[in-house]
DNA sequence: CTGGCTGCAAATCTTTTGCATCCTG
DNA sequence: CAGGATGCAAAAGATTTGCAGCCAG
């Protein structure tokens, strides 16, 4: 554990804001100026290979990192691409059927709809590109 | 409709293989040996405003796209990256306490485990980068 | 000294964009 | 001829890699 990488979980640790990777960069930046690219991306693939936080496939456009490491889901807003956690459990059990011979280990939900924000006559934030 | 843009729906229509945009293009260059990168990524694009088919983000490494139009759900295996249907529909209304005031559109659920052939003590498949 | 980590630059991969051309109506 | 689609190349954005230098054990 480096400075670098406290500085890293201390911006992720409690951070409900799913940042990129490139937000990562620019908050540890102002700690550490001379923090590089290369540094954020490889210390995300560790803190990740070691389970201390999770990479969301939920925006196509880049990875989002979370360290919450309790299970949860997500709620989307599909015009801003706003993420915010849900921690209600599902009862999701695949049945028998649907396995396909596969030992389960988890499943996710990605609730996604439209934020008040984005539903009020004027738009505060602009549309996400999405990609 | 143009030749180019039904040779595209007809590799993707059907087809539970989820492939990446570089796959559509691999694929429809077989019959269009001009096909441009561009072009199928206009085109993907173009067919998703539409309706026509989804975009995945079940792969932090690239898009995915999915013709299929009925709702449902995947299920993927975290080695080799493949990826299943599962057509099982889920009751999972989010209590109006998990809403955020965000005008619920739909939800999708991703169920991930390790599939037979990763599971094996030969693993068939090389672990995919998964980004 | 050795191994791991950092920082920089270059490379890679995916996706998008600008623009000229072409086809269709 | 006007609009939309294609093809090519270049650009953009995200991520990875190679490598030299640094630091701690």
């Amino acid at each position: 554990m480096t400075p670098q990488r406290m500085a890293i979980m201390d911006y992720l640790d409690g951070n409900t804001q799913h940042p990129s990777a490139a937000e990562v960069y620019e908050a540890v930046l102002r700690k550490f100026p001379t923090m590089s690219f290369a540094t954020v991306y490889n210390t995300l693939r560790i803190l990740k290979e070691r389970g201390l936080l999770a990479e969301l496939s939920l925006d196509p456009a880049k990875k989002r990192f979370d360290a919450n490491p309790a299970p949860h889901h997500h709620l989307i807003c599909v015009n801003c691409r706003k993420i915010l956690d849900v921690m209600r459990p599902f009862d999701l059990s695949l049945p028998q059927d649907d396995r396909h011979r596969f030992r389960i280990l988890g499943n996710h939900v990605d609730f996604y709809g439209i934020c008040p924000r984005c539903a009020s006559p004027e738009p505060a934030a602009k549309p996400g590109k999405g990609r």
